[in-house]
DNA sequence: CCTCAGCCTTA
DNA sequence: TAAGGC
DNA sequence: GAGG
């Protein structure tokens, strides 16, 4: 735990540091990693020993490293070989620029023009192949440290969330955030004002606290302590121990029963348990036979309706069988209470409500009000980025290449360059859906939680779900055709102490999208401030204390105490069905917001509208069923292996690489994102290849349509999208870049994202003077004022992601921590 | 009051 | 150039 | 909408 009490960081942040990226520089933070499968101190202590081993052989770890990626090793597998570079993450920028390797710096092209050059043969040979850069990079995790479980189940799994109004429910009251849950009963409000009452005095502790003050929170894994307090103010412990098929869930054992055997297997499980009901459970174990009535009284309600909305009342055979199978299961077959009323809503989208589980997540409770809105539901939020694209080149002219039309070399089935080895993405690892972050710090959880059932009321939250977005394969509920890709949410394993609030704000920002007349940066900032919640380690009481983190303003201070209250502001004003159901239209590939303003304006209000009216949407979107969910990652590694193996075909020294969400780890992706490039060494280039690729797929049946071809099938820069599947599988959207060697590293950088990282880092670099896109950090670029590119500018690096960072005075971060 | 990443394809 | 996209 |  390297980090620093993220939290510290947060809070006060100096001045200058205006960005995203600078600040979690600073903050070392690894504390809430969305998507990471591996053990990260493992994998640190790896990096360090390789580090230390490399610069004794060598005494410089640049050196050493590029050396060692040149042995790239093709492993597949083998892990072991990979060891490839250390990353320089240690070592100190500064001496970035001379430690590179001769040959390789090279102004070469420092015009775009140069691009087409077939390696600039001077250094090629060198430098150039020395690897992927990334070699350095993407490492390798050392074998052993995985033994992370194959998927636990149990992040899929979703519960059956407490989420959107049942008619046929019982529960019906306000629910809040379990970090901030307030009693149910009698004593209600008396509770209520204690609370209150405390509320107010952490807010000043924390006013006045300087942030190192702040809570100990400890770094990830530790149990974070409750700082001050000891109530119910959440906290946050993640029980990953046990296994977490109850994670998230907050379960009220009735007074009644075994309870603490009950009590016990439910921590166990990474649940919650509580003995009297509050604002934020979401289960009720009752199976005593009871009436509703008398359950009410036993609960000290005066109806079951008192309980939050979406609470669900099960039998305690629910739990066990959730054991058995080590996810969360839906309570449909276990309710005390079976429904019988049958749910209306959802129209508009197929999907029925029953047979799709929902994600804890989205689940989780809500602030009254913020949902009523019956919009289809695209349960999750989305959180929809921006748009802006990857290629880059300037086209120019250009472009061509010209010597050596293809290199398709027949030998080529000979080196099996693969990639892999290049980057060292692993496969395996990931997770799963579901992998359970693994951390050491997991024990202190798990006491906490212990803890907290002896008290009687929990004080921790163990929240970890899976958050699997779309419904996997097997979901019956097919829904609708064509969405966008799967809406984001990668399939996050830990969850921080302020993810409920995080969730609202993704909700809040896909509502905006479509929102007319918001301004796009507005927009951008509930995205930004649900990512800013998410990772802040201290829990979230007041509007006053958020406005301390950087990134959350006035406007946004408010809103966070609508939703901490349960109020109905602005959040819920402004939550109007037409700019929910535009949203939603957005999410519909080819779909912008103006296309989606006006197919509302036609009257369309379901995705099944579109579907069925005649709104003119192609046929090809109609195709898109699939394109919805998220993808698995093993079906993208599959998906991965089959491009790969079609390029190698075509030219064995081909470099393919898996990038994207993939590449950062995510347990399932919206696409997948493939990047390829061509060692000039021998002379030849990857010209024409990706247009024999594209055929040979088609050929195969894995693509099945083009969405976007490039302008030049010759360049060495282009890109393909369109959308390919595994024969027989679900439609997925596929894109595919093609660079010139010598942006390796840019390349590397932009397709590996994620989106915001990339804009972080982007700015942060113009902010130096530089300007990084996904060719390579340039210098000297001026534009006019209206921001157009008037002069390229020269490269200043782009070999490697590594020498792209040094030069820019960053560390090296490893896939998984990149996000803003 | 200014800035907010940087480029690509399609129509 | 506008719209949509990465 | 937030920050310089
Ligand atoms: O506006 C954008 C969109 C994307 N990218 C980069 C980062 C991103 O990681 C990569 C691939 O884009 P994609 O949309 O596929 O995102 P992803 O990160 O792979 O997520 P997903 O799982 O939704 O595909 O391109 C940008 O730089 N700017
Ligand atoms: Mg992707």
């Amino acid at each position: 735990m390297s980090a620093l009490a993220p939290g510290t960081g947060i809070f006060a942040p100096p001045a200058w540091q205006d960005d995203v990226f600078a600040h979690l520089d600073r903050i070392e933070t690894d504390s809430a990693f969305n998507e990471d499968p591996e053990d990260i101190e493992a994998y640190e202590a790896w990096v360090r020993s390789e580090v230390v081993r490399k610069l004794g052989g060598h005494g410089d770890t640049h050196n050493a490293s590029s050396r060692v990626a040149s042995s790239r090793v093709n492993h597949d597998v083998a892990p072991a070989s990979r060891s490839s570079s250390p990353p320089s993450r240690l070592s100190s920028p500064s001496n970035s620029r001379i430690a590179r390797p001769s040959g390789i710096s090279l102004p070469h092209h420092t015009q775009l023009q140069t691009r087409h050059i077939i390696g600039t043969p001077a250094r090629i040979s060198t430098a150039p192949t020395i690897a992927t850069p990334t070699l350095t990079a993407p490492l390798p995790h050392p074998p052993s440290t995985r033994i992370r479980l194959l998927d636990s189940p149990m992040s899929i799994a979703t519960p059956q969330s407490p989420d959107r109004t049942d008619p046929s429910a019982i529960a019906r009251g306000r629910r809040d955030d379990p970090a901030t849950p307030v009693p149910l009963g009698t004593a209600e409000l008396d509770k209520l004002k204690k609370r209150k009452g405390f509320q107010e005095l952490t807010k000043h502790l924390a006013d006045i606290m300087p942030p190192p003050a702040l809570p100990q929170s400890a770094g990830r894994g530790l149990g974070r302590g409750r700082g001050r307090g000891r109530g119910r103010l959440g906290m946050t412990g993640r029980a990953k121990i046990g296994g977490t098929a109850l994670a998230g869930t907050r379960i009220c054992l009735a007074p009644s029963g075994p309870c603490k055997p009950r009590a016990a297997i439910i921590v166990q499980l990474g649940g919650e348990v509580v003995l009297h009901p509050d604002t934020a459970v979401t289960h009720v174990i009752e199976d005593s036979g009871a009436s509703a009535a008398m359950l009410a009284r036993r609960l000290g309600l005066q109806s079951l309706s008192d309980l939050p909305v979406g609470t669900q009342i099960v039998k305690w055979e629910w739990v066990t069988q959730c054991k058995f199978e080590a996810k969360l299961l839906p309570t449909d077959n276990y309710l005390t209470f079976p429904r019988t009323t049958q749910r209306s809503h959802t129209p508009s989208d197929s999907e029925t409500e029953s047979d799709r589980p929902r994600r804890m997540t989205a689940a989780r409770r809500r602030t009254a009000g913020f949902d009523a809105g019956g919009l289809p539901p695209r349960s999750v939020p989305a959180l929809q980025m921006a748009r802006s694209g990857p290629h880059a080149i300037t086209t120019r002219n250009a472009s061509r290449n010209p010597s050596r039309p293809v290199s398709t070399d027949n030998l080529s089935s000979i080196h099996r360059s693969s990639d892999t080895d290049r980057i060292a993405t692993r496969h395996e690892p990931s997770g799963g859906p579901g992998w359970i972050e693994p951390t050491g710090g997991e024990q202190d959880a798990l006491d906490i939680l212990i803890v907290g059932v002896k008290n009687g009321s929990v004080s921790t939250e163990g929240v970890e779900s899976g958050s699997e977005a779309e419904d996997e394969p097997g979901n019956p509920s097919r829904k609708a055709d064509f969405y966008k890709c799967g809406q984001k949410h990668e399939g996050e394993p830990s969850r921080g102490p302020n993810e409920w609030l995080a969730v609202q704000f993704d909700k809040l920002h896909h509502v905006y999208e479509g929102q007319q007349g918001k301004n796009e940066f507005a927009i951008r900032g509930y995205q930004r401030a649900a990512g800013i919640l998410r990772r802040t380690d201290i829990p979230i009481i007041s509007g006053a204390q958020a406005r301390k983190i950087k990134g959350i303003g006035e406007s946004l201070a408010q809103r966070i105490d609508e939703f901490l209250e349960g109020r109905q502001g602005r959040a819920y004003y402004e939550d109007t069905l037409e700019a929910r159901t535009i949203a939603t239209f957005k999410d519909v590939y080819g779909v912008g917001k103006n296309f989606a303003a006006e197919l509302y304006r036609k009257g369309a209000r379901t995705i099944e509208d579109l579907k069925t009216k005649e709104y003119g949407l192609t046929s090809g979107q109609r195709l898109y069923d699939d394109l919805i969910s998220r993808i698995p990652r093993d079906e993208c590694r599959q998906l991965f292996e089959l491009i790969r193996d079609a390029a190698l075909a075509i030219d064995g020294k081909l470099w393919v690489e898996i990038m994207g969400s993939y590449r950062r780890g995510a347990a399932n992706s919206g696409d997948v994102d493939i990047l390829i490039t061509r060692d000039t060494a021998d002379r030849l280039t990857h010209a024409g290849i990706l247009y024999r690729l594209v055929h040979s797929l088609r050929q195969s049946g894995v693509i099945t349509h083009d969405l976007s071809c490039p302008h030049d099938y010759f360049d060495l820069e282009a890109k393909w999208m369109g959308v390919g599947r595994i024969p027989g599988g679900k439609y997925r959207r596929i894109d595919i870049l093609t660079i010139p060697f010598e942006y390796w590293g840019g390349a590397l950088i932009y397709f590996t994202g994620n989106e915001v990282f990339n804009r972080s880092l982007r700015l942060y670099a113009r902010k130096q003077g530089y300007s990084l896109n996904q060719r390579g950090l340039f210098r000297g670029v001026i534009r006019d004022r209206k921001g157009n590119k008037t002069t390229e500018g020269e490269l200043v690096a782009s070999r490697t992601e590594e020498e792209i960072f040094d030069v820019l005075g960053i560390r090296w971060r490893p896939p998984h921590q990149r996000r803003p």
